[in-house]
DNA sequence: CAGACACTTGAATACTTGTTCAAATGTTAA
DNA sequence: TTAACATTTGAACAAGTATTCAAGTGTCTG
């Protein structure tokens, strides 16, 4: 096995780690965020896309913002997202591996 | 806008995905699979080991045994559990360089 | 400036998840 | 077979999270 891997996790890493995983163990915040990782999106359309309500996507966007995992800038009237993490694809991209076994 | 934003990807792989996700989404959880990473345990050891009642340590195997991530076998009255999956440790060891940084 | 538009916020409710406690299962040894 | 040990299971409760609804902020257009 390895030992490497425990090394060094101290109780607050490891929640922060957590947390991390909480933010992707939702299938719609993870449509979400597969969303954002080909461009970035106003709110209405992902609420659209999503077929959620303009709310709950902005409740959802909060909570990712806090989590630094996306970023948003205005336009206008709108407000456009983006993802503001590069380990969030890769992630993604290693869990999907996982489910498709 | 679009089902094609978010194609490549059904609602049930997505929710495979979430799920899988969600076991990691807890600071126990996580150090349970940590210790997992570097060899098999007994119920009881983690239990010991995590400071919580072994009711509670062998519900969230079960979880995670559902889920894939660990296995067990029996040996004698006690029941040795270990990792069985690979992702996992690079799973966690990905989310590690994202809180580290 | 008024009105429409795009989005955010807060509080209440509804939903999910985790833990506990007690009872049940399976294993070994006397 | 009985007793002791190791773990599982189910139900009930507690804690955490998400969604909704209504009201609020900021921005553009006429």
């Amino acid at each position: 096995m390895k030992p490497t891997l425990a090394r060094g996790l101290d109780e607050a890493s490891l929640q922060d780690l957590a947390d991390l995983f909480q933010h992707l163990s939702d299938p719609r915040r993870l449509r979400l965020l597969l969303i954002l990782s080909k461009g970035e999106h106003a709110v209405g359309e992902l609420s659209a896309a999503l077929g959620v309500t303009i709310s709950a996507v902005s409740h959802q966007l909060q909570t990712l913002r806090q989590a630094r995992l996306v970023a948003c800038r205005r336009e206008g009237k709108r407000i456009l997202y983006h993802l503001d993490d590069v380990h969030v694809e890769q992630l993604v991209r290693m869990g999907r591996e996982h489910v498709e076994e």
